[in-house]
DNA sequence: CTGAAAGCGCTAACAA
DNA sequence: TTGTTAGCGCTTTCAG
């Protein structure tokens, strides 16, 4: 009775076995409610903490879960942990979240570190990983969902928002409105399949209208302001304009709308300018972005609940493809030509 | 042999001790390199993973850590949180993380699940706590370092942003380039004291120059784009007009920025706008703004550190104030009337 | 340098 | 309904 108190202490000073003080916080209807009152009671008496390590030890359990993000410090992702601390924090569930800074070789390690500290499901948001991993997941069989990844070859879970649907939505658009003259800004397209999927889909688009943006008009850039920024500058400032310019992120966006402006072209009246994911941003530019929504909250919680419910046992649906909503706001516009 | 390939597994089968493979895992030195070589074998050949749950009820240690944020999503927090991860990850710490919400009845109770996980250390950016925290907290002896919430009547190490004086220092910069007419923007007040600070700086400083706002010049709004922008463009249209708005964040700078340009005034020409914290978004406005770079990564990497000195035996400095530094960028100008 | 044995705090058969 | 007992997988004295 020294250090902290343990549920045998619990047992001591209420007068029962130690199995009974156990039942009485874990199974509450397996023992007579005197006897469980005199041990809740004893419990604040003593401010028994219970000890979930020892716990674990014994059933095996952890109630954690770990989530791996391609880094913590994008906005976008944000939203997507806090889906899944949402769902977690209703169950009691702990996060054990890491940062693989888009390298999947770390990716790897932190699973196995996972792993060690006993989480009961995986859930990873990186765009690319290892082939490693999926040997280690299967081999350790922990419940595992990947979101925003998917993979023909396996079978665990995955959610993913339509990014080809999203960013062919937002292109046709921008035809509808009558553009021919259309450049697209990206971020680095190798960098994950998120945006070549984007990519490719604006420009499938457009093809389908007939409509080949050349070369320069197809941009690649970083999401920082500056990069950005200068990128959009290059393109403007080089010879003929375009008509409209569509990006794969509202960074990209925002950083064309300022650009535009800062370089006396109206937007939309001079140029329009459409954005994807729908972040708070969209809402700071001035006109506000015509972009799509994609839900990254919803991204996390789903993904969560395929883990729970993977956790009790089911086989849950392998694909979960999240729906996209075009926003219209002021900087799409019709060409000023047309 | 059937499961999972335990140390058990690893010592039958290098024909060692149960011990002998603990130690050769834990205190290399200690075993002979031969055996340490055999047993370093086996662990790979039966892809043995430490079970750091069982480690840790016998250490009691878990090498990790639990930490609070009021909000996953304020992207202002995701830096810092970032730099927890960083020094955690060079000692290959795992992180638990929370969201409280900014309920400190929330915060309480996390911590008690954090204590339930057997966490090494618990860092908070709550900025307001519950009086039952610091006995839970003292109670059960935990080490916990405080960030951006200071606390004197406790003894627990806090590492804080130099509020007061950034604030200061960017409201006599404005008073400096000769401004007289100036409005403050600043978040809800009452939400949390790290405002009621920039605030007050804003106010103490610019009294030392005998500007003393109207009540009308003093608005707090939320850091959402549309009721920001919709504070500042009430506050450019109803009446007299200031020559400077000094923000307590660059959200309302941004707004500011782009609400201004909406009405027509020019900016620094015609109204000069400050802010605070300088987050990517202050390079994305035109002309990008004169704010004061509050290092929030470090305020992570610092308690981290602060944490794991407490674990092993030190008495870290009990306060530690991270520095602020003025940028100068274009938002900031003389008044036109100078 | 290596092995045997005693737990860490809790759960879960199995008995009573 | 309650108690007894045997672990969960690992670390760590204490001997050898």
């Amino acid at each position: 009775m020294s250090g902290k108190p343990g549920l045998r202490d619990v047992a001591r000073v209420a007068k029962v076995s130690l199995s009974t003080a156990s039942r009485a916080l874990a199974q509450p209807g397996l023992v007579s409610p005197e006897v469980r009152a005199r041990i809740e009671q004893v419990c604040v008496e003593l401010r028994y903490i219970p000890n979930r390590t020892a716990k674990r030890l014994s059933v095996d359990r952890s109630d954690t879960i770990g989530v791996i993000v391609p880094s913590i410090a994008n906005p976008l992702f944000a939203p997507a942990i806090d889906g899944v601390r949402t769902v977690l924090d209703a169950r009691n569930f702990g996060m054990l979240i890491n940062s693989a800074e888009l390298d999947p070789l770390r990716e790897l390690k932190q699973v196995r570190t996972f792993l060690e500290h006993g989480v009961d499901a995986i859930l990873t948001l990186m765009p690319v990983h290892d082939e490693q991993l999926f040997e280690l997941l299967e081999y350790s069989k922990i419940p595992a969902v990947f979101i925003n990844s998917a993979r023909s070859e396996t079978t665990h879970p995955f959610v993913e928002h339509d990014n080809f649907g999203a960013m062919r939505a937002m292109a046709q658009k921008v035809i509808d409105a009558g553009h021919r003259e259309i450049a697209i800004i990206s971020g680095p397209r190798s960098s994950t399949p998120i945006i070549f999927e984007r990519t490719t889909a604006a420009l499938e688009t457009l093809a389908g209208s007939g409509v080949q943006p050349s070369l320069d008009w197809m941009i690649e850039c970083d999401y920082d302001p500056v990069p950005a920024r200068a990128a959009v500058r290059a393109l403007l400032t080089s010879g003929r304009v375009p008509t409209a310019l569509v990006c794969t992120g509202d960074q990209h966006a925002a950083a064309a709308v300022i650009e535009a402006q800062a370089l006396g072209l109206r937007v939309p009246e001079d140029i329009s300018v459409t954005g994807c994911n729908d972040v708070p941003l969209a809402l700071l530019c001035e006109p506000q972005l015509t972009t799509v929504r994609l839900p990254y909250r919803e991204l996390g919680e789903t993904a969560c609940r395929l883990a729970l419910e993977m956790l009790e046992g089911n086989t849950p649906q392998r694909r979960t493809l999240l729906p996209y909503e075009v926003i219209e706001r002021g900087s799409l516009g019709r060409p000023r030509t047309a």
